[in-house]
DNA sequence: ACCTCCCGCCATTCA
DNA sequence: TGAATGGCGGGAGGT
């Protein structure tokens, strides 16, 4: 087995680095061209409908079949991989190529539209991995060599990576190379995401754009264009958000091109979308509303007919990943206008970060918080406020440089030193079996097996992990060990401070910290004082949904990976019992719910003059802590940047906790170290950002110019006064606003149709004892970066990740230089556990077609 | 005719 | 400079 898993890794780094291979289309022609002759009909068959028309296939297409054919390795990954069980491998194979050989049958077997879509290519990706994989063992990911072995072009693999990226379910070693992380993290960065969803008050600006087409519709019937009155509105002076940070003269620019990339970046986009789930309180979203929010964000000025529809396309790619990963279903609203189509989350119910995963048992200050916290956030989500202005989402040059820097060190880092170990999952072991056929025909197999996974998987989840051949072996292992030690690590607890942020004057945006995760993962916002916008609160459209039967929904039943994991991850949690205490429902909800707000200074902010204008709105709400005044002000988005634990402890723990722990250990730190920063361009509202207690300790806090024990910390900080982003006597105004207003959001009921409706009601009912994890989060604290020094945070030698981090130069004012970046990995070494019991309902079954 | 979204060109970014 | 990434949108499959 290992060896086994010694040859793909290696084969992996060996392809990466040799060729340049497989280019796709271009390279893998070549490539393809000395193979084809062997190939012949293996793998997924190219369209009938070209052969049929004469053309039997396009070249690509015979490219990818002969590739499939050709490599006996792939297949034999494969099979190792459990993808699919001996009988589908050579019987199946055979009979592709005879179907390939005989004409109709050719046809029938050939792979339609769908059966490449990104959604089912997205179930063979996950099927090759565990959804919770041992931390300790490396589990790395070549993209060439899944590529090849899943016959598709590299580009369809970014995809799929840079979604899975912006979960946090993988993260970038170096070229090439990601390590897999599962799920581990997922409940963690969702929590997150909804944190800063709520913060942001996403779910507002959705109510706001229904509300504005509900508007137009009936009066003018304007499409959604720069003309929307909502974008209007958005836009600041300058015509769009957006706009306003970059064209702020002293901000160095934000190069356009930056950030016009990495503002697009599907990850980006894949968070936001995220989020906006996770927000709005039927769950269900439109991606028109999707793109519209998403597309104002970017630049307004951009937004036309063309920006729209290619957002909405970014949005079908993000959509089906999510889907694969049963995170999100397909549904259609009916709305006064019509039907349209949606997507409803099926995901696990996520508490707000701050509690979200599960450090163990807080301190009690911080459990007290936390209810309070979720009390309010409860209230919020209930009711959402109903700020009028409007946010925006426009992302501070001081973002982007930050990222920017952030991904080079990334990049640095990763380049560097990854080759690291790579036992696969169990899984390659139990493949061993080499399967010489060549029955290309991966696509076959992979839909053989997602079958089988589907089938039998869903209904077992427990069955299905030691039972099934794909996937299967690795899961298991990993859950439930894994997850406990990390919870349990001591390190995360930390003492809950809240810290006050000032804005600096440089620089809008406001660096901060949020709790960690029980993975011991925290996570740095940086916040833009943005314009703070009113939002009113939209008139209530209640759409009802209907359940449609999409491919994707489709996808979704079929992928029993998702379903084993969740059905994997409820069982570990319940087993392990970890975090009983997180379990509780209400309370996780009402933390998610409840946000603090801080009020949002920003008064260095280039535009905070005209945010705090609209910000006077304010809607407050109280925090056990210290009752924040929630100001309307909405920032534009900030990045939202994993942390690598704070605390060594905490990895320690894990590490000791880890059976593996001890050879993982010193890979671990290296693999962890790169991850990739996800960029957040959700918006936050620095109150709310300040709300959050600090979990680390106190030092953390921006005040404390003190060594921090938090590399993670220490680097933000760092970071964030290179940027500027900080000012030294940042404050966070702890003003209590006005009286909150609560909206409520106008959710029309929404109805599911009927495939989803039992479970997604179920799942509808929120609180889930997924939420309870984050109540364990709350140890964990937010810890405002002060202002400091930038001073570069001498790495700590506790932590190698940390080191890692620190070790990457950052120039004061260089981006470059920012520590922060990855700290995905970090996290994931560290947090080995940090799910909570997600508790998906098995609704995404039902929904077959 | 519209909804989806695959495909792959080609600009960027990295090494 | 070539390879790795990934934005982007044409246009085809599906309904």
């Amino acid at each position: 087995m290992e060896n086994e898993k010694e040859n793909l890794f290696f084969e992996p780094h060996k392809r990466g680095l040799m060729k340049t291979p497989l280019k796709e289309s271009t390279a893998a022609n070549i490539v393809l061209a000395d193979i084809q002759p062997d190939f012949g009909p293996l793998t997924t068959p190219t369209k009938p409908k070209e052969i049929s028309q004469g053309e039997p296939w396009t070249p690509t297409a015979n490219l990818k079949m002969l590739i499939s054919a050709v490599s006996p390795e792939i297949r034999n990954r494969d099979q190792k991989r459990g993808l699919f069980d001996n009988r589908n491998g050579l019987s199946d194979v055979k009979d592709c190529l005879h179907e390939h050989f005989s004409g109709d049958e050719y046809e029938k077997s050939q792979p339609s539209r769908k059966e490449k879509s990104l959604g089912l290519l997205c179930h063979k990706f996950l099927a090759r991995y565990p959804n919770y994989p041992n931390p300790a063992v490396n589990n790395d990911i070549c993209l060439d060599e899944v590529a090849e072995e899943l016959n598709v072009e590299r580009r369809r693999i970014y995809d799929i990576v840079n979604v899975l990226e912006s979960l946090h379910m993988v993260s970038r070693l170096a070229k090439n190379r990601y390590t897999w992380h599962g799920r581990h993290n997922l409940n963690q960065i969702l929590g997150t995401l909804k944190s800063v969803g709520e913060e942001n008050k996403y779910a507002e600006q959705i109510m706001m754009i229904k509300k504005k087409e509900y508007e137009q519709e009936f009066e003018v019937g304007k499409s959604y264009n720069t003309e929307d009155p909502i974008i209007k509105s958005n836009t600041g002076q300058n015509g769009h958000p957006d706009m306003c940070c970059a064209e702020r003269p002293g901000v160095e620019l934000r190069a356009a091109s930056v950030n016009s990339r990495k503002d697009k970046s599907l990850k980006v986009m894949s968070q936001k979308f995220v989020t906006l789930f996770l927000v709005s309180t039927p769950q269900i979203v439109s991606l028109e509303i999707a793109a519209k929010i998403l597309t104002w964000e970017d630049h307004v000025e951009d937004l036309d007919r063309s920006k729209f529809k290619t957002k909405i396309r970014r949005l079908y790619d993000i959509a089906n990943v999510l889907s694969s990963l049963d995170l999100i279903k397909k549904v259609h609203v009916t709305e006064e206008r019509g039907r349209k189509p949606a997507f409803k989350w099926t995901g696990p119910e996520i508490s707000p970060n701050p509690s979200v995963s599960g450090l163990s048992p807080v301190l009690p200050c911080a459990a007290s918080d936390l209810e309070a916290r979720q009390s309010s956030k409860e209230n919020c989500a209930k009711n959402l406020f109903s700020t009028r202005g409007k946010p925006n989402f426009t992302r501070h040059p001081s973002l982007i440089k930050l990222v920017k820097s952030i991904e080079s060190d990334r990049r640095k880092i990763n380049s560097a030193p990854s080759s690291p170990i790579k036992t696969h999952k169990a899984e390659s072991t139990q493949n061993s079996v080499p399967f010489r056929s060549k029955m290309a025909q991966l696509a076959a197999i992979c839909k053989m097996q997602l079958e089988e996974q589907s089938s039998e998987p869903r209904k077992n989840v427990t069955v299905q992990l030691a039972g099934s051949g794909h996937c299967q072996s690795v899961a298991p292992l990993d859950t439930p060990a894994n997850a406990e030690p990390e919870m349990m690590a001591p390190s995360l607890i930390q003492p809950l401070g809240v810290v006050p942020l000032l804005p600096s004057p440089l620089s809008p945006a406001v660096p901060v910290i949020l709790p960690q995760t029980p993975s011991g993962t925290s996570y740095a916002i940086y916040l833009q004082p943005a314009q703070a916008q009113t939002i009113t609160p939209p008139p209530g459209l209640s759409p009802t949904v209907c359940p449609t039967t999409s491919s994707n929904a489709m996808i979704s039943e079929d992928s029993t990976d998702a379903t084993g994991e969740n059905a994997d991850s409820d069982a570990p949690k319940s087993s392990v019992s970890t975090r009983p205490g997180s379990l509780l429902p209400g309370p996780e909800r009402q933390g998610a719910k409840n946000r603090e707000r801080e009020p949002a200074r920003e008064k260095g902010s280039k535009r905070a003059s005209m945010l705090e204008d609209s910000g006077s709105k304010k809607k407050f709400k109280e925090d056990q802590k210290a009752p924040e005044n929630v100001s309307t002000t909405l920032f534009p988005s900030g990045y939202l940047i994993p942390l690598t634990q704070c605390s060594t402890l905490g990895a320690e723990s894990i590490l000791s906790s880890n059976e593996n722990s001890g050879t993982l250990s010193p890979n671990h730190s290296i693999y962890s170290s790169p991850i990739a920063v996800t960029p957040l361009k959700l918006m936050v509202s620095p109150t709310s950002m300040a709300a959050v207690p600090v979990g680390h300790s106190p030092a953390l806090s921006s005040s404390h110019p003190l060594p921090i024990q938090n590399p993670s910390s220490a680097i933000v900080n760092f970071t964030l006064q290179h940027l500027g982003l900080i000012s030294p006597g940042v404050q966070v105004s702890t003003s209590p606003g006005p009286g909150t207003i609560a909206v409520s959001p106008r959710i029309e009921a929404v109805s599911v149709t009927p495939e989803n409706a039992g479970a997604e009601q179920g799942r509808a009912t929120k609180c889930d004892a997924s939420i309870l994890s984050q109540n364990q989060t709350n140890g964990q604290s937010f810890a405002g970066t002060g202002a400091q020094q930038p001073v570069p945070v001498t790495p700590k030698g506790s932590q190698p990740v940390a080191e890692s981090f620190f070790r990457t130069p950052g120039g004061p004012t260089k981006p470059t230089g920012s520590p922060c970046m990855d700290f995905d990995g970090a996290n994931y070494t560290s947090v080995g556990t940090l799910f909570v019991p997600q508790r998906k309902l098995e609704v995404s079954a039902e929904d077959v077609h």
